[in-house]
DNA sequence: GCATCCATGTAACCAGTTACATGATTTG
DNA sequence: CAAATCATGTAACTGGTTACATGGATGC
């Protein structure tokens, strides 16, 4: 059950990775990152808002008119678009979508550091689920070895925990301590088996297009 | 590949479930924490200490001679005891073990802050690795419990992937995204079985002592 | 017209990390 | 005696949360 446990700038690679797909709000992003999580607890504004603000001073994503990205941006409300967007554009000298919203395009900047951040291995541990929900924007080349890096991490683990359990065979522990460790262990060789599949996969995909 | 992500107060649950086995000092407390937690990153002694601190000015731990506690606190020198901790105790005034260690034992309301860790479940999202680990100081009926509504949760978990399944199965999404959410699918799956072996372990055991 | 949801933001707080400062003990 | 490791702590910073403040739009 590894899924991403935010913690730095995985709120970052979050917001970029869907909005290299279309414009969003960040009311809209916040509901997105939610589900891209399973079922978990939703990230809260007070982190979401200040994210976006950070990656708008950066200059990897701007505030849009609504609807210049691919898709049309989801809308809750009726009232049509350019009456609205024209009234809201004159109350607030900024550009915004219909009703005050907000609407964030990523810039090519902010792709140049999604790209960063899908590449770096140090986050792998917190956000590797998430760069796995993005890694449809990477060629396969890289794509295989983000996989492939992080199949050699989790071979790491295993290997810690069998030097691990060498030591610790002789005091042998608690029955509930056991179960565990057995566990976290079999979960980590179904990561790894999962990580073969897809690597196989991509590699398959690499041979019929070279 | 759960593991306890810590967030609050899981370095209290850690330490404390720790020293209810035996009096350890800081520095080992953070060495075992690790251990705990497979092979992840170690809790810093920028937030260990703090948190001990925390725990000694509640009362749920104190400061003890060296080896007060059940099992010998494990030396890494050779020094022999009664001389060096005589030793110690004239420099520093607070009751400290041999070399300056500071060895803290877990006291009687520090094992009822343990148990009320244990039972809330608003941390078991967090902390239920930990949770097991120390689940052998709770009472066979209060354990079964903890794994009882664990399994709910995850159950729960499944149930609100299922919704969602449904609501974008339409507008069918992205190879990786859908890999990423089988993954997801049959780690909680795993986990719901690991769970119910351990539940039907206990219930055999109930029956055997009743 | 009132409750509810959409939507954005800020401020106070909290728990963690990194980096720093310090010093004892062991081992080669 | 020098290097490595054991051992404890503090201070500055980071990145999150909760709670607060505000207001438009929708549904009944």
């Amino acid at each position: 059950m590894h899924r991403f446990d935010r913690l730095p700038d995985v709120i970052e690679l979050a917001i970029l990775g869907l909005l290299r797909e279309q414009d969003l709000h960040g009311y809209e992003l916040r509901k997105r990152i939610s589900e891209l999580d399973g079922t978990r607890t939703a990230i809260s504004f007070g982190s979401l808002y200040p994210a976006l603000a950070r990656l708008e001073a950066m200059g990897a994503v701007k505030a849009v008119e609504a609807n210049t990205g691919g898709k049309p941006i989801p809308m809750t409300g009726s009232l049509s678009g350019e009456a609205a967007a024209y009234l809201a554009r004159r109350r607030s000298g900024s550009p915004r979508g219909s009703r005050g919203k907000k609407v964030y395009g990523i810039t090519e900047r902010g792709e140049h550091v999604l790209d960063d951040l899908l590449d770096d291995p140090s986050t792998d541990d917190k956000a590797f689920a998430l760069k796995v929900a993005f890694c449809r924007y990477l060629p396969t080349e890289r794509r295989l070895d983000l996989f492939e890096r992080r199949r050699a991490q989790l071979a790491g683990h295993l290997a810690g925990e069998r030097t691990q359990r060498r030591r610790t065979t002789t005091e042998r522990l608690d029955l509930y301590l056991r179960a565990l460790r057995d566990h976290d262990h079999e979960t980590t060789q179904h990561d790894i088996a999962w990580l073969d599949r897809l690597i196989a996969a991509e590699r398959a995909q690499e041979d019929t297009t070279p």
